[in-house]
DNA sequence: TGCGTTATGTCAACTGATTGACACAAAGCA
DNA sequence: TGCTTTGTGTCAATCAGTTGACATAACGCA
């Protein structure tokens, strides 16, 4: 009689882990989908606008940032990363600039053309969040950005 | 002077907002890449994993479901769809029954195999869901589960 | 000087995701 | 019966993501 409790509360809790990786994948590819469509008109991605939206940080704005960097601030691979740049880098959004301190190191900044892409992205991007966020209050979408960082903590150890 | 306050709280929403969907991104990544860590060696993927699971629902398990209501509730293409269970087709984890009461639609169940394949996937499943989810307490969980729920629903209507 | 390490780039192979388009069989209705 | 709609399958093109492997240039140190 001892086990059934906690039997059943193990069951729950597989329960509840289920359902939340399962709307974690759901969410994630509407974001993407959805996403997309309100930057369509550029020709750009989701993947896109965070990449240029990491670079259009006042911190990296002028000095760019290398590619490392960049890796560990996305969380995606090297060779992932590298395709995503060269498709930047052809529509000269991008620039690589070889670093003067290191030479191996190559700086990843926004060209004039990137910056004003990003700044005409800037409306639609606002509308996406309005709209996907209409139903959340401030304080809700704060602590979802808190739960899902520590679920990316979490992640990151498993 | 009235301006200002409003502006800097659309600054601040704009944050939120952005500092959300960009953990939803790395989360989403991360669950992909360690969660296929767990289920490599069945030769399975996250994606993969989802559908099966689908599948194995007690509600499903023995008479199959329609390629259309499991298009609806993944929520990915009929395209996208198709190539996951040709995949699982040709392992023989699902089979593809054609519906008596309806002869455009096919059910697909998981076979025997597929069955045992999931049965034996839920101790890895278990041991990935406790280490990605070992800081949060179960309120957060289901705090973070019905957030993520409502954030699906929002982004559905964006 | 030479050797190991680091940063970057690229090729390959595979899986997942989208949209658009075409095809076909079965259902449903006029 | 005939026409439209529905459910499914597939082909094509494109983008995103992974791992593994190899190459190259530059840094750092002995």
């Amino acid at each position: 009689m001892a086990q059934a409790p906690t039997k059943a509360r193990a069951a729950q809790q597989y329960d509840v882990a289920n359902r939340l990786f399962f709307r974690l994948y759901q969410a994630s590819n509407l974001m993407h989908k959805q996403g997309t469509r309100y930057v369509d008109a550029f020709g750009a991605t989701t993947q896109q606008w965070a990449v240029i939206g990491a670079l259009a940080r006042p911190a990296v704005l002028d000095a760019g940032v290398t590619v490392k960097s960049l890796i560990e601030f996305l969380g995606v691979s090297r060779q992932n990363l590298a395709i995503l740049l060269n498709r930047l880098d052809e529509r000269q959004w991008i620039e690589r600039i070889k670093d003067k301190a290191d030479g191996r190191s190559r700086r990843i900044r926004l060209t004039a053309v990137g910056k004003s892409v990003w700044a005409a992205m800037q409306a639609p991007i606002e509308a996406f969040y309005g709209a996907a966020l209409a139903d959340l209050s401030i304080d809700e979408q704060v602590m979802l950005y808190r739960l899902l960082d520590r679920l990316k903590t979490g992640l990151a150890k498993a």
